[in-house]
DNA sequence: TTCTTATCTTGACTCATTCAAAATAAGAGG
DNA sequence: CCTCTTATTTTGAATGAGTCAAGATAAGAA
């Protein structure tokens, strides 16, 4: 679902009104994941130079919201957005260089669903993030 | 060890300079868990009233890089400390008011640990973030 | 085609956190 | 105990991702 007539689907599937920016900000985000929101601003501007990054903030934080799109945000990084939704996946992240990349977690379908004490609290995600050191920067250590 | 012999002791062991504004910094972190910055430069403040936010933001980022405590950010919140580290346990967050609370992991002593694809990484933390609601936030609903 | 109202643009603003330079004090060595 | 070096601290300004608000625009219902 590439396309910009799948992106609209998803938009009108999702009740969302189909805006010129908002097309082109699922598009930047469907052809960029992992991108931050500077990165997805400049992709936008590549087609559209006049869309505003208020518009693209306000997009991102509507998808989100609506699951169409995931924020993902590290300690001490700043956000950053897939379109791959849904299926509970999670994300290694370089402590050097902050590259991050997909992980299926290894415990099956719904990993650590469960927490031993809950404290009373209606659970209904657990993130995880894997931490560590990516090939690059191994390689630049060694 | 919550005496401020005892948290001397922790910051001599660590190799740091024993300094009034760092010994104030790490004994209100251990009376205020999860507390934010705000929070721990009022606790501060209450008995060392001159000294300096940089100074408190300066400790917790020496504290937390050797370990002695515990920096927490969940996605739109801001950084919270802990002193109870290298014990691998998680937490919950929630989603109305950001309340957090401790949890261990259902699934043994380092739950989650290996990820079926690591891409590479050389991984040493899985952080684990409960997202839910809290019992509070649950009362006010019905 | 018109009209309502959600969405967008513009531009200012917030606030947690960081930067930089001068002042201070921890603690090693004498 | 005193001096000296240098790590820490204070002070005050700056950064920057993200938000707010008001007027202009355009999506799409009728």
């Amino acid at each position: 679902m590439t396309s910009k007539a799948g992106i609209e689907q998803v938009l009108k599937e999702a009740s969302m009104r189909v805006t010129q920016p908002r097309v082109a900000v699922l598009a930047a985000v469907t052809a960029n994941p992992h991108a931050d929101t500077e990165t997805i601003i400049s992709a936008v501007h590549e087609e559209h130079p006049h869309v505003s990054h208020q518009a693209v903030y306000d997009s991102l934080k509507l998808f989100t919201s609506l699951g169409v799109v995931r924020q993902i945000q590290p300690q001490g990084h700043i956000a950053r957005y897939e379109t791959r939704v849904g299926d509970n996946h999670h994300h290694v992240v370089c402590r050097r260089c902050g590259h991050l990349a997909d992980v299926d977690c290894s415990v099956g379908a719904s990993p650590c669903l469960h927490a031993s004490d809950d404290h009373g609290f209606q659970i209904d995600e657990a993130e995880v993030i894997y931490w560590g050191i990516c090939p690059d920067c191994q390689a630049l250590n060694s």
